[in-house]
DNA sequence: CGGGAGATGGGCT
DNA sequence: GCCCATCTCCCGA
């Protein structure tokens, strides 16, 4: 029986640790329209002294502070007006780092995510990527599927009922594949994105 | 096909 | 005012 990552779990790895160990884990969301599930397949470290992480230079804000939280926190921001992205805090109180969840390979509630992507006002309507169940490939739309947002920010994902990511076979190192990061204009040559290999639900190449 | 632009709003990373 | 860890559409080839 898969059982739901402890406290110790998320604060006896290093954030880039926690990226590649996650891969393969299962994120699930409980609200009051449904459960909604899926395996983790692809992430993005962020670390402390990294440009391009929300807590570099060490100033904490209402938006950026669940990133300084302990290991294991739900860091959930909006970006671009539009989408929220949700990461994982790693490493200890008051170290700024995160883990970005990429996209997810659906297991329970792919109907639910469907007609979540279909109502949105703005619309995330690649027909191709939704017969194929592709609801999940990219930070913005699993937030969308998963109905993650800025109320998710600040759980404790060790010690909460409604959202927490759960243990699932384990991966060979030779499974995941080492990358650099998608989207950012700062440290971008960085390897510190991961996914698993051959999987069809990661965002892209 | 690949690249570029546009939508959109909260926080100045 | 301008930036942004996104996503889709549309254009030219």
């Amino acid at each position: 029986m898969d059982k739901i990552l402890n406290k110790q779990y998320y604060s006896s790895l290093s954030t880039l640790e926690l990226s590649k160990n996650l891969l393969g884990k299962i994120l699930v969301h409980k609200d009051d329209e449904g459960t909604t599930s899926g395996m983790i397949v692809e992430t993005e470290a962020y670390l402390c002294d990294d440009p391009a992480c929300h807590a570099y230079n060490g100033k904490v804000s209402l938006r950026n502070k669940s990133v300084f939280e302990e290991a294991g926190t739900s860091y959930v921001y909006f970006i671009y007006g539009t989408y929220f992205c949700f990461n994982v805090a790693g490493n200890r109180a008051g170290i700024g780092e995160a883990v970005l969840i990429r996209a997810l390979e659906p297991i329970e509630g792919i109907e639910l995510m469907r007609e979540r992507i279909m109502n949105r006002k703005r619309k995330l309507l690649n027909i191709e990527d939704i017969i194929n169940t592709k609801v999940c490939n990219g930070p913005g739309k699993l937030c969308v599927a998963m109905n993650i947002t800025k109320n998710e920010d600040g759980l404790r994902l060790f010690d909460n009922k409604s959202l927490f990511i759960t243990t699932a076979k384990n991966l060979e190192e030779n499974e995941i594949v080492t990358t650099t990061r998608i989207g950012l204009t700062k440290a971008a040559e960085k390897p510190y994105r991961f996914y698993i290999k051959d999987n069809p639900f990661i965002s892209k190449k």
